[in-house]
DNA sequence: TCTGGGGTCCTAGGACCC
DNA sequence: TCTGGGGTCCTAGGACCC
């Protein structure tokens, strides 16, 4: 039986959510900034009419938005993903298989469904709105690139309503067609400026090219596109929570860092959220990856990023052990007479809690059997009481390098405290 | 003053081994 | 004048995604 895959997209999502609790900006433009109030992340598409760009950073277009009345909002991820979480639970019950593929966007196979791809789409995007107040888009064909690319069209086009079968339509040639090379998803700027200039300009040219000569230039990656985007799935369709094989904490700073004890401070802290990343998905790690660098947009200034790597003896999500490695590697790191825009921590090395590999060799330190129970206290004290209520000293207290984040909304759905009052 | 953060996968080329 | 060849593993960097 062919496949048919749908993508749900939440439309504008990060607008979207603060809205959903603030009816006042229902047709009014908003935006969204990334951390430290830097760039824009998202648009409303009264935003998008206006001529936000993405990424804009905020510095440069303040004065307009502040100008045009647009609603600004720092981002509020305790309620973004919350609400996404919501999102994906409708979606589930509606279809049994889902593969949640970020925040905003979820993949359902719809192989074999009854009365039809459409008035399932139809269906599920009304009550996802109903049940969320989170309009979202519905893209329905072959392969999963087909189905983002009618989701692609179901939310630019009008007539579309917000749901778009790709196998029902009577000139598919013509929705790639109108897909402007740039938007296939799997073709990134580089790929797309190269194809531009050979006359490819949108996926109906893309996917009239030679097999060999695709793989050639843009690798398999390439070829599973163009396999895809001519009816035939290439990529799976992965169920249930897949495990992280890295795991990233860095920010940028809210001040510029010189010294060693807000580095050190800073290190240690995002290696605190990245440890308990780590726990969270039961895995543990091996290898600590720490990494420091200027502001590059400062031109007159001196420059330097760098990055450590330092293996464990063990594997292990003992946040002291991290911790103190982490910030060994960030002292060999570091360079007086800089000033640092960002630092941050990777671990990789990534294996199950249980069944991994030991090395018999190094003395466990960090397996104490008292360890476990101690970092399953401190996780539980922070899931009930809020992030950071039991903290690592070595993560500082007065924190001078925090990020900035001043038009925060509430944290309506996740913290009590914060919940929408009415009346 | 002010420019995000967190991921995945692929490939080329070097190190190393026999 | 004039290099051996072939395999595996690891890493850095590139390209992509949201």
């Amino acid at each position: 039986m062919p496949k048919s895959y749908a993508l749900i997209d939440c439309n504008n999502f990060y607008a979207s959510c603060e809205r959903a609790f603030r009816p006042d900006l229902v047709g009014r433009p908003v935006v969204v900034l990334s951390n430290n109030d830097g760039c824009v992340i998202a648009r409303s598409n009264e935003a998008k009419d206006m001529g936000v760009p993405m990424g804009a950073p905020y510095y440069k277009c303040r004065s307009m938005l502040e100008r045009r009345g647009v609603a600004v909002f720092s981002s509020n991820y305790a309620l973004y993903g919350d609400m996404s979480a919501r999102v994906m639970k409708i979606l589930t019950r509606f279809c049994p298989e889902v593969e949640i593929y970020s925040i905003d966007e979820a993949f359902c196979d719809l192989t074999g469904i009854q009365g039809g791809a459409e008035a399932f789409g139809r269906k599920l995007r009304a009550t996802v709105h109903a049940w969320t107040g989170i309009p979202v888009s519905v893209g329905v064909g072959p392969t999963k690139t087909l189905a983002k690319l009618a989701n692609r069209f179901a939310k630019k086009q009008e007539r579309c309503r917000g749901v778009f079968d790709f196998g029902a339509s009577p000139a598919p040639d013509l929705v790639l067609q109108w897909t402007e090379i740039g938007d296939v998803w799997g073709i990134g700027p580089r790929h797309a400026k190269r194809l531009r200039k050979m006359g490819v300009t949108n996926a109906l040219k893309f996917r009239e090219l030679k097999r060999n000569w695709v793989k050639k230039k843009m690798t398999v990656a390439g070829l599973q596109t163009l396999l895809e985007l001519r009816g035939w799935p290439c990529l799976d369709f992965a169920m249930g929570p897949v495990g992280k094989k890295t795991i990233v904490s860095s920010r940028s700073f809210g001040h510029p860092v010189t010294s060693l004890e807000d580095m050190l401070e800073a290190t240690a802290k995002y290696m605190t959220r990245a440890v308990e990343k780590l726990r969270k998905q039961r895995s543990v790690a091996s290898i600590i990856h720490v990494s420091l660098e200027t502001n590059r947009f400062k031109l007159g200034e001196p420059q330097y990023s760098d990055t450590l790597s330092i293996p464990l003896a063990i594997s292990t999500s003992h946040t002291p052990t991290f911790i103190r490695a982490a910030q060994a590697g960030m002292e060999r790191l570091f360079k007086e007479g800089y000033t640092y825009k960002k630092c941050g921590v990777m671990l990789s090395g990534l294996e199950p809690e249980h069944g991994r590999w030991l090395n018999l060799l190094a003395l466990p330190p960090a397996h104490r059997p008292s360890d476990k129970p101690l970092m399953q206290a401190v996780d539980n004290c922070n899931t009930k009481w809020g992030r950071d209520t039991v903290a690592f000293a070595a993560s500082g207290i007065r924190q001078g390098w925090k990020m900035k984040r001043e038009m925060r909304s509430p944290r309506y759905t996740t913290v009590w405290d914060e919940i929408l009052q009415v009346g």
